[in-house]
DNA sequence: CTGCGCCGATATGTCGACAGTTTTGACGCT
DNA sequence: AGCGTCAAAACTGTCGACATATCGGCGCAG
């Protein structure tokens, strides 16, 4: 089994340790690489065309960044995702974007609570749609958190949601087949959420988001496996 | 002017990444390495006595925990503190902490509650002294919410406040002069917040958390140069 | 005197190689 | 047949070196 691992293309001006990080993110996110596998420096480095240097410094990324765990000379094993570890995630997650929403509803301007709406508009439309589950987990729910953090202009929060804990909090998602009616809800609160940062009531934007994470943990981690 | 930069020892079985990356850490926190000043990998690698491929490990941590900025093609400069960023950064440590404080509240035993207890007794000891102020920045505040997260039990949690950001808070926090009496409050503060976990409260101790979190920040920011 | 372009020096990005340690696999013993 | 032992293979941690891009200084033109 030849497993499908995109070389590096040779016309691509960023960094070889930046593409190795984000081809290993979405092969450990995809299950390319499979839970508990040991990633071998040299095999790695011999299948994507590259030598040991920038492969290293994308696995101490990835390590960073909890996709991976290290044992000092023994090498690094993709994370093995387990319930207990989901819920610390995203009880964390929750506060975050609790804050998000929050600082969404203290500087969104007319113009942006105007593109939620259009949003969340183009969200329902698509719903009714036969494909609307892949569509809704693949893009249109990330969509919303990533605009309302960006709307909260507070970079460090945004990096983390976005950069830092993005693949980490899909990598948990993945892992759970979404439940039917699941994403009619979620875009209810979803609405309801923009109705305060619309009102700019900064408090119930945050409570609204936090039970609607909550809500999403808890049926994430009653799925998971082994839980 | 030769820079005190201590040399990497020899008789230390740790990585060599790890020794850089917390002396790197150290040295950009006690401003050895002054704000906005280039750190030059030959350079650097010559001071320490180690090759370039342990140091840039180091240096790729040290961007990842958001202690130096990178440049494309340019090499890494050691992050000049702002108001804005210390406004952001505490803005999430206080939704953080607060979580914290609500997981203790949540799982605290009796036996941690009495810990925590004696530990502000001793604290409230040493405010007493003379060099009460350094010794309550260097280490009392630190321990106290060090153990609020641990009782937390949110290895996720714990990680970000002790480790991830804990650095990057410490640096924050340094380019502030404490204020007379602020010491006294912050400990009243802790003491309250104690009382909550006691009670089992969780809602109560979050708020107070967040409140002696957000009290610290506004102390800070308004201080901050440039503010 | 000032602005533009060239050139050398330096640094980053990348690579290949070596030493010590861990893991693997076979072999022999119980 | 199962287990402990031991050697070979593989891997991690570290180092030194090369190619290319960037930065600073110099000369020259305007």
């Amino acid at each position: 089994m030849d497993q499908a691992i995109d070389t590096i293309g040779e016309a691509d001006d960023r960094l070889l340790t930046d593409q190795l990080f984000e081809q290993m993110s979405e092969a450990i996110v995809r299950g390319t690489f499979a839970a508990g596998t040991k990633l071998s420096e040299p095999r790695l480095a011999a299948q994507y065309g590259v030598s040991r240097g920038p492969l290293r410094e994308a696995i101490r990324r990835l390590e960073e960044r909890k996709l991976v765990t290290r044992a000092p000379r023994q090498g690094v094993r993709v994370v093995v995702p387990t319930a207990a570890n989901a819920l610390e995630l995203f009880t964390i997650r929750e506060v975050l974007e609790g804050l998000a929403a929050r600082q969404a509803a203290e500087h969104a301007t007319e113009e942006e609570v105007d593109r939620l709406r259009a949003m969340l508009k183009m969200h329902r439309e698509m719903l009714s749609t036969d494909d609307a589950m892949v569509y809704w987990q693949a893009t249109a729910n990330s969509d919303f958190h990533f605009m309302i953090a960006r709307i909260g202009r507070n970079q460090h929060l945004f990096d983390l949601l976005c950069g830092e804990y993005y693949t980490l909090f899909r990598l948990y998602r993945m892992q759970h087949r979404i439940v039917p009616g699941r994403a009619q809800r979620a875009l209810t609160e979803h609405e309801r959420i923009v109705d305060a940062i619309a009102d700019r009531d900064a408090d119930l934007a945050e409570l609204i988001m936090r039970k609607h994470i909550a809500s999403a943990r808890t049926g994430l981690v009653s799925q998971q496996i082994g839980a």
